[in-house]
DNA sequence: TTGAAAGCGATACCAT
DNA sequence: ATGGTATCGCTTTCAA
């Protein structure tokens, strides 16, 4: 008692109903002001410190926080750590606070990612790739939640960006410059290292099968077609994307540029990759933008304070937080959005070096 | 019931008692295999999920989750926006995931910070920055904390670095490199416009009373004495550190420089500062470190790629991070631990301009 | 090993 | 405005 006093205590020692004291801390207007100072006089000389949130919360079946689940493989430090993932966070809290709702990070690792989802003390959630949806539904909670980056068709609420539309105007851009040669870049969520895939007849199976990089390589394949070209005929690599994996990353720009060194563009499908192929050209002595243009997609923070600036897909990783987190806590009918991207020409895309060759070609 | 069954309906359904579906789910090992196989059979035909966390929880009072308070007025998107605390939250994060413990954001604006921390559903806090509420709040709801940056003595868990030597080893580097005129540049933790505070006789009163910052000015100011110079003869600007206010704390670096333009060499007690000095001065056309010494504090990852590379005292935000978290998680007895750090000698430290004089005055 | 019963701490509904 | 009571979903003695 004297340890951990109770709503019960109080009301015990005020010699008023649970009831009463539970609406001296909840609702403290309905209360007459004599009875509720009173009450507030116990409670405080009993060391009560209010209602208990646990309590309050298997009662109100509310707890007023949102999970968001990591990426893939990825534990919770990796919201931390990628520069887009930590701008989509931003959002995200940025709308808690607006609502005063507390937000969890659960981790997505694949020792935990069950547990931690099936355990959650959250009133929603909200996935930063597609595999937890399986673990939501192996859970069966029935917990409203929103899904990035895909469209699951109208039951589900979800926010993504038009990839298709981005990664066109990025290759048509490249294009419009006289380049004919390629290499695209995508990101792997996976530890590993990088993957080749040489220009085949046959579609080549990638590693990661998310849909962000699939739509991205399909308005890649689009654009290209519109030129006669057909992304079969272009040389690809996938690469890890985490600062964790530096390393690994490194050699997946380094792969880039040893495999297609016959490629005048390299179309990065996310600007971690393109910012590290800008490195390792540096590293070579290889000129961009006049020996290799780069384009990257994302529009990550670095992107425009790189050197030279990044040529890039913009798309506000703090407004798909927002609006994700809006979403959720708006609590209506499920609802997708699709988010605008713009390209963003600054200064690693230019003619290729043939350029005289290439206008010939194009006019 | 089929919308939403309990223990409670599985139990029923599938002839046994509560606390054997209870074992099933918490402890398997100790029902018999096939008690277990009909019960788990009727709880998936009856689509139930495990274990509610929230019944769990009130039961067993144990969360699994542990919560980060923000710093004064700021809210939990100050986690992902300052450098320092990204870092650091990474260092918690990296704990939690090892250990399987949930993450929560609480936001510590003034109108939050009260209700957050009361009703915040955590086993544990840490807080980022010690404000007597949320010492007071956390003690009467029994709940164990770490405290960063500040030692309260031997009752209360603290995680803090050695501030005042690497203050003074910053110090003396300038002064051994022959400086005898600086500024020193602090920080606030307010949204407010920065504070010029000229020289004077009587000390002077610091908007933002933080004690790492009181340590730090304390490490400069027996550093200064050493050399027999007082810090009271020393103009000091505060000025806002977050990304925020980018505008606010560029306005600080201006103030720093527009003050005190006798100053060879400024002291600024934070990074985030001292890299706005650097690119203020170059705006101006003063060059670092040949017309102007600055080191900084905290050694962020910015300032390590900054033009020139920063010179500053290195603390690793991360091992803090995760030496609160683990003090925390390990559940023993209070615990203080004070880091060391290191003055990391990079590229904005020089002998001042009028070299010649300053040597004679040494030697 | 399994079951019965007693909470955990609070809220909500229905009377009064 | 207050009080009584059921309930939220589970874990935990304690017996059997």
């Amino acid at each position: 008692m004297s340890s951990h006093p109770t709503l019960r205590d109080v009301a015990v020692a005020a010699n008023v109903s649970k009831t009463t004291v539970s609406n001296v801390f909840s609702r403290p207007g309905i209360v007459r002001p004599e009875v509720r100072a009173i009450v507030e006089a116990v409670a405080r000389e009993l060391g009560y410190a209010g209602p208990n949130p646990k309590g309050r919360m298997l009662s109100s079946g509310k707890v007023n926080v949102i999970g968001v689940v990591s990426i893939g493989q990825f534990g919770i430090s990796l919201f931390f750590k990628n520069a887009y993932q930590r701008d989509f966070l931003a959002g995200v809290a940025e709308v808690c606070e607006e609502r005063g709702v507390g937000l969890t990070l659960v981790s997505s690792r694949p020792d935990q990612a069950e547990a931690g989802i099936r355990n959650a003390l959250v009133d929603g959630f909200i996935f930063t790739a597609i595999e937890q949806l399986d673990f939501v539904e192996a859970a069966h909670r029935r917990l409203p939640f929103v899904v990035m980056d895909t469209d699951r068709g109208p039951g589900i609420s979800s926010v993504r960006v038009e990839n298709r539309d981005g990664a066109r105007q990025a290759v048509r851009h490249l294009l419009a410059l006289g380049h004919r040669r390629f290499v695209i870049g995508s990101a792997l969520l996976t530890f590993r290292a990088p993957v080749f895939h040489p220009p085949s007849n046959s579609p080549r199976p990638l590693v990661t099968g998310s849909t962000a990089w699939r739509e991205r390589l399909e308005g890649v394949a689009e654009a290209l077609c519109e030129a006669g070209i057909s992304i079969n005929d272009v040389p690809l690599v996938e690469a890890c994307g985490t600062p964790e994996e530096e390393e690994a990353f490194g050699n997946g720009a380094a792969m880039i540029l040893d495999r297609a060194p016959e490629a005048t563009a390299v179309i990065a499908l996310t600007d971690s990759l393109a910012l590290n192929v800008i490195a390792q050209a540096k590293l070579r002595g290889i000129s961009v933008p006049r020996d290799l243009s780069v384009v990257g997609f994302d529009d990550i923070p670095e992107a425009a304070l790189s050197d030279p600036p990044l040529t890039t897909v913009h798309q506000s990783a703090n407004v798909n937080g927002r609006t994700a987190a809006s979403i959720l806590l708006d609590g209506g009918p499920p609802r997708q959005v699709s988010l605008p991207v713009t390209l963003i020409i600054r200064n690693t895309t230019a003619h290729p070096r043939e350029r005289r060759f290439q206008v010939l070609l194009r006019s």
